[in-house]
DNA sequence: GGCATCGATACCTCCCGGGTATCGACGCAC
DNA sequence: GTGCGTCGATACCCGGGAGGTATCGATGCC
């Protein structure tokens, strides 16, 4: 199988349209229409419904949607961290990603504890938005990530725990519920008025549900001061909370662990060093 | 990039020549050197140093090796995962792979409870050699496998653990030290005659070393038996001893974690029902 | 029933992957 | 040092297949 087969593919899978595939890869409509039967023949599997009307994947096409895309992720991967080796001395000796507004604290400790270390390379900060961090870091756009369970998934990656912290709920400031000592999780979601905004999902779409769609902390930090939205958080972003925000403490929220992750088979020098920088953090602050 | 130019880089650089790479692809030499000409300048990357009578990886080319190696398991497995669901039915449900002589007892009972779960499928067992079953995970030749830390690697796989148990030294029957209770790593790996085999790593090679080399465990014990060799093993293997050996434990000797192992992501109905019964014989077998 | 839409088919072109022949560089034997 | 053998690169040719345009057949919609 090759990747441009892949490709193809995947387009055609994530659009179920010939012609507006055809249009994102650059071809024209036949020649993927052929594409894709012709893969379909050499896999001996059908992988797609199509009436002149619809496009459906079958069981067999959803499977190769999904390993297909890691297997094209794996394919980028093995181009960029080629070119990264290559590139040597010159460029960012790592690159760290993390969605914006996340762990803010822990990870500029992170990054001061591992620049004292000796033999500390580059360290490019990369803040994506919600969900974008496994990618990047399948895909080697990325070579470690902050992530944190359970929001993100890290089925996949090496990691190391470096932290575990309660959760908060942000309201408007002067909302009443503000007055509270603290919170439960039934109180912030029957809030009238005030859903909890929608985040894209792995896939990048947002869930169905009655909340506003937020793609990351900024704009879910306005909607909030709107008075259109209420949210749960890690406490941590108390440190950095906007003066027109409040928060209070929800007991029975879920607890957030900030994991550093890396792609398994990836351990460079640099890399195992800002592990261990991260790990040594949480000897400082158990 | 595409699989072909990648199948290529990788059959050059094991191969370390050009004749020989281009031999085991089934093409002539000259658009293989065109090929890999072709794939470092649209990488604009050295990949390799050659003159004309050496060939070697350059770092980046080192990097890609791997990348690349692992890029073309996970397109592999994209293709048999993709094949496996289209047989519906018909071919086995899961593919278990575990090495050969290992966990025998383990894994018997869980067959067994497996196969008394409602809903269960047909599960194929792949016996294979040393170091195998990782690949065969990786490239979707098998579904599920049992290792057994800290031989196995298991980084980039989701895993359960099943138990834990010490070690024996495997000597053959009559040798003096049978008659002792039990025995140190410097008693063993001291033995004058005895050395300890050598495995094939990750890689498929032998390292240097004194003991002969074995690729399975039948290989070993006859080994053994004729007094070439000793070993140290999981205790459970003692259930299946040949005869004309004998067992004595090792106080001293790591402790062997046998563990259930699966690729992210890929949790089927079958392969969830599977890992339950797993974890149900941790339950009963304390 | 006319029409618009959409995937499949027919047919053409041209690029590129693969082949053979050969060159140039290097190691080696004597 | 000279001739030879080996090995990767280059030159040149051929054929298959990827991609293009034009068009067909099916289907949902007004």
């Amino acid at each position: 199988m090759e990747t441009r087969e892949l490709r193809y593919f995947v387009a055609v899978a994530e659009e179920l349209h010939f012609g507006r595939a055809a249009q994102r890869l650059g071809i024209a409509q036949p020649p993927l229409s052929r594409a894709i039967l012709q893969l379909e023949r050499r896999l001996g599997v059908a992988l797609l419904e199509r009436t002149s009307r619809t496009v459906t994947l079958t069981e067999a096409g959803a499977v190769l949607l999904r390993e297909g895309r890691a297997a094209l992720d794996a394919v980028d991967a093995a181009g960029r961290r080629t070119r990264r080796a290559a590139l040597g001395g010159t460029g960012p000796g790592l690159v760290l990603v993390t969605k914006a507004g996340a762990s803010g604290d822990l990870l500029s400790r992170l990054l001061d504890a591992y620049a004292a270390m000796p033999g500390a390379v580059a360290v490019d900060v990369v803040l994506c938005g919600i969900g974008e961090q496994e990618r990047q870091l399948r895909d080697g756009r990325a070579d470690v990530a902050l992530l944190h369970r359970p929001f993100d998934s890290v089925t996949g990656f090496d990691t190391e725990e470096l932290s575990v912290e309660g959760q908060v709920a942000i309201l408007p400031a002067g909302h009443p519920l503000t007055g509270r000592a603290h919170l439960r999780m039934a109180d912030v979601t029957a809030l009238p008025g005030l859903p909890l905004p929608r985040w894209p999902g792995p896939d990048g779409a947002y869930p169905d549900g009655p909340g506003p769609e937020a793609h990351d902390s900024t704009q879910m930090y306005q909607l909030i001061a709107l008075g259109r939205a209420a949210a749960i958080l890690p406490e941590s972003c108390r440190t950095h909370l906007r003066r027109d925000l409040a928060a209070v403490p929800v007991l029975d929220a879920p607890a957030v662990t900030t994991v550093i992750a890396w792609p398994p088979h990836s351990r460079s020098r640099a890399l195992a060093g800002l592990v261990r920088a991260a790990t040594g953090l949480v000897q400082h602050v158990p």
